[in-house]
DNA sequence: CGCGCTCCCTGGCCGC
DNA sequence: TGCGGCCAGGGAGCGC
C-alpha cells in the first residue's frame, strides 16, 4: 500500500504525539507476519519511551531510550492507528498494541501482514539486514542525473523497474514509478540503460516532484491507508495515469493503456511518453 | 550480477 | 445473496 510519501507522513502524524511518551503496556495478539515479531518484543518495548521517529525508505524507525529501536515496515496493507484512551476493543488484524503513558494507544493493524516489526540495537539501525543494502533517499541531493545515470547504466531490464529497485533508490512504488515517468514523458518500456543524460535529468526532477506533491497533500490514499490519526484520512490523490486505463490522457486525450512489467501492473500514455 | 517469476496473506470487487 | 476468480500500493527467494 505504502510508498515514500504515506510511510513519511505517518511519522510526521505520529511524532508530535508519542515523542517522549512511555510504553506501558504491551498487547501483542499475533506475530507471524512476514517476518515473525522477535520472542523478547514486549519485553523490550514495556516502559521504554519514545525518543525519535524517523523513516529510512519505506521502513519507520522509532528510537527508544533503552538504546534499542523498532523497525517497522507497512508492507501493503499496515497501519499505524492513535486513540486516545486505552483501547480495549481491538479489530480483526489489530497484531500490535501499545498503551502510552500520556493516555493513547498505539495499535499495529495489517490485514495481509506483509508488513514487520522488528528490533535492532540503536547502534546497529544501519547495518540491519533490512536496512543495509537500501539505495539513495530520491529527496536528497545524492539522488541526482549523473547518479541515475550510473546506476541505470549496465541494465536491459526496463526504467519502471529499475527506479523501483530498492537497492538503486527508496520509495519509489507501483504507483509514483508510473507517475513519475509520464511526468517525464519516458516509456515505462525503455531500457533503464538507453536513457540519454537529458532523459535522467528528467525523470530525477519527476521522481522528486510527484513524491513532495504527495507527501504536500498528506500521502495519496487508496482504501486501506488510514492516518495515524486514526480517522480515515481518504483524500484521494489525482493521478495522471494510475488506476485510469482507458480513460483520457489529461494532456493529449489519448486512454491510458496498461500492461504488466515483473509482475506488476503499468500505466502509461503511448502517446506522451516515449 | 541482472532479471523475471512466484509466493507470502486477506479482503474487496466483479461477473455469474 | 452467494461464490469463485482476480487483483492489490512490497519484497524475499529462487532459478536461469
Amino acid at each position: 500500500m505504502p510508498e515514500l510519501p504515506e510511510v513519511e507522513t505517518v511519522a510526521q502524524g505520529l511524532k508530535p504525539v508519542i515523542s517522549g511518551a512511555r510504553i506501558q503496556e504491551v498487547i501483542q495478539r499475533r506475530g507471524d507476519l512476514r517476518i515473525p515479531f522477535p520472542d523478547d518484543l514486549a519485553e523490550a518495548l514495556t516502559d521504554a519511551k519514545f525518543k525519535s521517529i524517523t523513516r529510512r525508505a519505506k521502513y519507520l524507525l522509532f528510537e527508544l531510550s533503552n538504546n534499542k529501536t523498532i523497525i517497522a515496515h507497512l508492507g501493503m496493507s499496515g497501519t499505524f492507528t492513535l486513540r486516545k484512551g486505552f483501547e480495549k476493543k481491538f479489530r480483526k488484524h489489530d497484531h500490535l498494541v501499545m498503551y502510552l503513558s500520556n493516555d493513547y494507544s498505539l495499535l499495529y493493524h495489517d490485514p495481509r501482514r506483509f508488513g514487520v516489526i522488528t528490533l535492532s540495537d540503536t547502534k546497529d539501525v544501519k547495518q540491519h539486514a533490512l536496512i543495509k543494502d537500501l539505495g539513495v533517499e530520491p529527496l536528497d541531493d545524492a539522488f541526482n542525473t549523473n547518479y541515475l545515470k550510473e546506476v541505470v547504466a549496465g541494465r536491459s531490464a526496463p526504467i519502471k523497474n529499475a527506479i523501483m529497485d530498492q537497492h538503486l533508490v527508496v520509495g519509489v512504488g507501483n504507483i509514483y514509478a508510473a507517475e513519475a515517468l509520464f511526468l517525464a514523458k519516458i516509456s515505462p518500456r525503455r531500457a533503464a540503460k538507453k536513457l540519454t543524460l537529458s532523459e535522467c535529468e528528467r525523470l530525477v526532477k519527476a521522481i522528486k516532484r510527484v513524491l513532495q506533491d504527495a507527501i504536500k497533500s498528506g500521502g495519496s490514499t487508496l482504501r486501506d491507508y488510514v492516518r495515524s490519526s486514526g480517522d480515515s484520512g481518504y483524500f484521494q490523490h489525482k493521478f495522471n495515469v494510475y488506476d485510469r486505463e482507458g480513460d483520457a490522457c489529461f494532456v493529449c486525450k489519448t486512454p491510458i493503456e496498461s500492461m504488466r512489467q515483473a509482475g506488476r501492473t503499468t500505466f502509461f500514455c503511448m502517446k506522451c511518453q516515449k
